[in-house]
DNA sequence: GACAAAATTGTAAGCGCTTACACTTTTGGC
DNA sequence: GCCAAAAGTGTAAGCGCTTACAATTTTGTC
């Protein structure tokens, strides 16, 4: 069928033999339209290969049928990964994916918030990954308007779904303090100001203090979640003149830079240093990195379908649930006991 | 200022005394504004902290506001890098992203060229990355009338950016047989449905018929651009037997892939195989990875600003280019010479 | 200064949808 | 069967822009 424009409603209502009202309502699945009224409009946009303008829907005040993805950073392979997954239930479900990386930049996101208005109109939904919110931008995402729902995140009034963080670093320090180590190093994350206020940092802390143990300043270091991060974290540390036994890194790729770093300086690891982190990225098996699983694309997927169910579904939304999934702990090849 | 509703172009045009056909087009700089009115809107708009509705703009025949990035899967490093490279120069222009992973699925790809209508009215643009084109695509995309920009394609008539691929092969396929290897496996990217007509493989290829050896079928294999999957292609060629001296996969990720399965089976590298890859992954140099290193968050910012270039200026569009970025050998420890 | 041409500005008609409300048909209780 | 309520359908008014085209002002020339 060759068409020189795309078929619109218009077109629709005439080929079904109904209103514009009617096909408008049938194709929205809306009430108050008969059997053979659905039917008929079915088969007319089927035939007609029909799909409403987004931009006319939206201007009327329909939806837009696209949600966006805010993240951190776009290049971590734990956001890639997330991304990906969410992007396939969106589209599955009809949605386009907006992807917006804040680029670990304070001003593209301060940007993001200053947006959110206009995100608003070009939007159905968000969905956040780690985004470590500040007072008031709560609100601010409340007052957009948009359906949320996160991955990772803590405390929010919406959807989200991610591992117990701090139990995660928990085991993976625990599992360092069990092999016999005090002497500590932390690359936390920078994703908050404060690296010591981070859920991963907590649990860290948490397993140090049922030790007994204390967090030693110099021995704590900020670092992104990416391996060239990791390696300027785990460098900085060893300038300082640190010289932990074990080194325990929020993410695995962070832990591959501290790996790198420390064999530039003719550690070796196991035998000096050991190191652990969180993920179980691919090339962990691989090098023997000793880490604490984590099902990634599953948090992206399942937080996406949260966001579909509650976009699909305005009229009775579901409560606002927070899912945890499981963490394990993998003891590989990087984490020995104190000799 | 605080604002029940978004500001309209009707309160800009009322702000700034003008009409709002003059609002319109100064705020679109069009010609036939004075420098007077053009300073009121602006000074208006701002005030008021307008922005135009995407929506109510492109359903009036304006633009959308929006382009769509197109990657075979988004997972992969190098697309995560070449993604946010892109995103980040869109927003720079004031330009959202759309994200298409197509998953390295046929039926996502076909959706995606069948839906090129619909999309087109929803974007200004296309990124496509890695795309490869069947016979009639390329119509298929121009007849969408969007502005299309590409990231390692050949052939294409519209602004290209990438790395020669075929010679980045040769090189990495050369130093391979330099080392007077000619049991050469190789792990052919399986974008094409035929692994040996990609132009890395033609690189390959040709390295080898420039020293008068031949490409033996059994010691080649496809694989997408992961580590699982440069494994399994691996593991795959040492089930069927063969046993390479060297091996050239064709993206880092897929060598580490590679390498995993290599020691799976107990085989030493580079005693007994040398590994060769393409991108220089932050992993490789830990890893010891040879490579051929390629500028990759480059190619997907040049494309994107020559994408925005092409948007930003319609009356007189540059002619399409192809741009070929620089690659270099990179010799570490995975490669040594045949004993 | 007068007049045509050029530059600027305004008017109004959509773009393709959604939705309030009016109208018509069907349903069910007695 | 009758009538009110419920269910189904249609009418028409926008949503906030862009853009022909008409109207007005400015500019330049003789």
């Amino acid at each position: 069928m060759v068409r020189t424009h795309r078929a619109t409603i218009q077109d629709v209502a005439v080929l079904s033999g109904l209103s514009i009202c009617t096909v408008s309502r049938a194709l929205r699945n809306l009430p108050n339209v008969s059997e053979r009224a659905q039917q008929q409009v079915a088969g007319a946009a089927a035939k007609l290969g029909y799909k409403a303008s987004a931009a006319a829907s939206r201007l009327a005040g329909g939806s837009t049928g696209q949600v966006a993805i805010v993240a951190p950073t776009a290049t971590a392979w734990f956001f890639a990964q997330a991304v990906e997954a969410a992007e396939e239930v969106f589209g599955d479900s009809g949605y386009h994916t907006v992807l917006i990386s804040l680029r670990n930049k304070a001003s593209v996101r301060r940007e993001f918030f200053a947006d959110l208005a206009n995100l608003a109109q070009r939007v159905d939904g968000l969905l956040l990954l780690n985004i470590d919110l500040a007072p008031g931008e709560v609100e601010a995402l409340e007052a957009s308007g948009l359906a949320t729902a996160s991955v990772g995140m803590v405390n929010v009034p919406w959807d989200n779904v991610g591992i117990d963080d701090e139990h995660a670093a928990w085991q993976a320090t625990q599992h360092l303090l069990g092999l016999g180590h005090w002497d500590l190093a932390v690359l936390s994350s920078n994703e908050h100001p404060v690296v010591t206020e981070t859920p991963r940092f907590r649990g860290f802390r948490r397993a140090l203090d049922e030790h007994h143990l204390t967090v030693h300043p110099d021995l704590v270091v900020g670092a992104g979640p990416s391996i060239d991060d990791g390696r300027r974290a785990m460098t900085e540390l060893i300038a300082r003149g640190a010289r932990p036994t074990a080194v325990f890194a929020h993410c695995d790729e962070a832990a591959f830079g501290a790996l790198t770093a420390l064999r530039d300086h003719g550690l070796s690891v196991p035998k000096n240093v050991s190191v652990i982190g969180i993920d179980n990225h691919p090339m962990s098996g691989f090098l023997g990195l000793s880490t604490v699983a984590q099902p990634v694309a599953d948090q992206g997927a399942f937080a996406a379908n949260l966001l579909c169910e509650r976009l699909l579904n305005t009229e009775n939304p579901h409560q606002p649930s927070n899912h945890l999934l499981d963490t394990k702990l993998i003891e590989r090849k990087t984490t020995r006991h104190k000799r």
